[in-house]
DNA sequence: CTATCTGCAAACCGTTTGCAGCGTT
DNA sequence: AACGCTGCAAACGGTTTGCAGATAG
């Protein structure tokens, strides 16, 4: 069964103090602004977004629970063609990202199951396999018409 | 009909010339380097192996040739799993990757066409698709056993 | 001879680390 | 009270830029 949204931010909050973390303003302030965002959001965007919550967060403090969430599952890293990172809410199963170059709005698809592409692969070539990646990079509705 | 890779170097270097480029040492080791690699190559390790060629090379100098041949076509860049980029003639039509990434050993494979998928996609959500990835990593034979 | 290319040093950007003080538990 | 977390400043690695001299054509 799914939880609702609401409380996807006390299920992630547990997550860290299970992890032996502290619940801290910081922490609480990263987490709801991902949650809540439909973006794939970069370190300083989610410093300066979060700080509206949380006026006092540093960007260090980003980076580390960035890192943590990550650690964790709960969110994941995207590299976009320019270089740069973001992150977003991980998507589950062989769901498959599409990714506003511009915003970072993102929405999943379901491509192929990749792992049977993966061991095809694998056998022919002798590679051990460790990850995959299946992006689609594009402009969304709302940055299309911005121009 | 193909060329024979021995005169590829000639193609590239012809390729820079049209474009209103000068044929430099340092250009001539660069770009013999990435044809006869079957590894994707980092800056930092062309910069190491071109100089064994061309002993005076800078590393800039490999940012800016490898900026050029990229900006001609010549060569792609990869996006590593930890950040980092790599770079490697370019695969052409359909044409995927498989890269090891400890040495950057690549392999091509003919996944779907993405195009299709592109299209299904872009009509669902109303992006405009730029660009997609498709790539796969792991470990190749080699790197299995230097463990 | 002229325009392009070069290496060097320094700037730059995103990210990580060391540390002393603060906040959570 | 104890430990983890914080922000700050500084270090860091990869990349870019400004510049005066070298070099291809």
């Amino acid at each position: 069964m799914e939880h609702s949204t609401s409380d996807l931010p006390t299920q992630w909050l547990q997550a860290l103090q299970n992890d032996g973390c502290r619940i801290t303003h910081a922490r609480r302030a990263i987490v709801n602004l991902l949650i809540q965002s439909d973006r794939a959001l970069g370190p300083i965007e989610i410093y300066d977004l979060a700080r509206k919550e949380y006026s006092a967060l540093g960007l260090v403090t980003v980076y580390r629970t960035l890192e943590k969430l990550e650690e964790l599952g709960l969110i994941q890293r995207v590299h976009m063609p320019d270089g740069c990172h973001r992150y977003l809410k991980s998507a589950q199963g062989h769901e498959h990202l599409l990714l506003c170059t511009k915003c970072g709005k993102t929405v999943t698809f379901r491509g192929d199951d990749l792992n049977q592409l993966s061991l095809n692969v694998s056998q022919k070539t002798g590679f051990v396999i460790q990850d995959h990646w299946l992006q689609l990079f594009g402009l969304c509705p709302k940055c299309q018409e911005n121009t």
